[in-house]
DNA sequence: TGGCGCTGGGATGTATACAGGGTGGATACC
DNA sequence: GGTATCCACCCTGTATACATCCCAGCGCCA
């Protein structure tokens, strides 16, 4: 592995468990003594980072760590909604592939059977593979890599990606019922698009992401839970930065 | 000006001028050579210009001038539609503040000097700046940075911007009937926006980019005018590359 | 003659040295 | 005691040297 990417992952896992607080700069040499690399590579990293939107640059130079009010969360939320609804609907308008509708049917009822009660930890972990999955396949379903590249954009803020706050329902207790109707969105959307229902597929996708701004709320609300989101120590709740 | 800010500006214009053709490898090397800087700064620009998305990756490393698919640049404007849409509606239900709209509608009578009939160069010239700080204004309206940032990002491909094909339509007969159309929505999305009309404000601004839409197939069936489209050499109707 | 392997050139990835600039602290003056 | 100024440190931007890897071209062998 490269340096870069090595330098890369790790500075993401450092920002996003909290172990570098948000405001806290980012100078290249300490981040490169701390990763053990040289800067170039931490350089790299840094740029890379602030792509995804991690660190933000300094005007005069260099990075920090970005710290999100809610505000940026609910609008990055309702902007992948507005996405996912429209990859949702072109690919019900130009047709999507026989075999990615199969695959997403299958997942479904994989989906299914992680989520059914009892559902534990490990439902939890799988359930949220199986749903970054599903949403990726959908991406693709709408068959365009211009839609492909700015949903990819929204939903590298881990807050705004589709599975971001699925562990933290572990700890809410309408996590069960959250969970079904999220899985009545999937159906439903699958068959809207088989149908080539447009409007009806892209209706249900900003529904869907509307589920992520309630548990936003409700994690929010609940510092325990926040605990289980992860970069839960970037959110402010009022701007202060 | 720094070396990789310079790099940057000079590196686009070769590309978005044709003198690098689309497909050819950018070795860092060589376009260091050809800028007279070093390949640090080279490295830097190359990866902007890569977000941009003017140049692609390749797997093995390093860069390419990227071709445009006409489907893409079709997907790229209907999501600057769609995002553009979103951002009017925010600011007409979240209200946008009255010196910002004041200052849009000094644009659009600005604007409509600049298209008074008979319109010549300068007049498109004039046109395009003024309509590119319109939609500048617009998206900041709209009160959102996660918003204006994704805006920005689509909007960095000169194709997918507001005022990719105005100058070329100078080599239009239809012209004037655009720019008219262009400015009737303009003037009624202000109107929607101070209204409250949060659907009405979204609705004009898809429709208006679908006027951009519009001018890219007449554009494409019309070498004369293609010329005119900055970046015009990389558009491919099939996707060859 | 075709295919495989080797070798050489060049490109990327990485490390590091150096110059210029900005920021923060300390000191001196008001 | 507060403020302004100066200095020193550190940080970024840049250049460049070096190692590693890839690819292409050529030659050899079957």
């Amino acid at each position: 592995m490269s340096q870069t990417l090595s330098a890369q992952l790790r500075l993401r896992d450092l920002i996003l468990s909290g172990a570098l607080p948000p405001g806290e700069r980012l100078s290249e040499p300490s981040v490169a003594e701390r990763l053990g690399a040289s800067r170039t590579p931490v350089r790299a990293a840094l740029v890379r980072l602030a792509e995804e939107g991690l660190v933000e640059a300094i005007p005069s130079g260099g990075f920090a760590v970005k710290a999100f009010a809610e505000e940026e969360i609910h609008d990055a939320i309702e902007l992948r909604g507005l996405l996912e609804g429209h990859a949702a609907r072109l690919a019900a308008e130009r047709g999507a592939p026989g075999a990615a509708l199969a695959e997403m049917k299958r997942l479904i009822a994989r989906m299914d059977e992680a989520a059914a009660p009892p559902i534990d930890e490990d439902g939890f972990t799988a359930y949220v593979a199986l749903n970054a999955h599903f949403h990726e396949l959908l991406v693709e379903a709408a068959g365009s890599s211009v839609v492909a590249r700015q949903i990819g954009r929204v939903v590298a803020l881990p807050f705004a990606s589709p599975s971001g706050f699925v562990l933290a329902q572990a700890a809410l207790p309408a996590a069960q019922r959250v969970l079904t109707v999220a899985q009545e969105h999937h159906r439903a959307v699958v068959e809207a698009i088989e149908h080539r229902e447009g409007a009806r597929a892209e209706a249900l996708m900003r529904e869907h992401a509307r589920l992520a701004r309630r548990n936003l709320e409700l994690v929010l609300s609940d510092q325990a839970s926040l605990r289980l989101v992860p970069g839960g120590a970037l959110i402010r709740r009022r701007s202060w930065a």
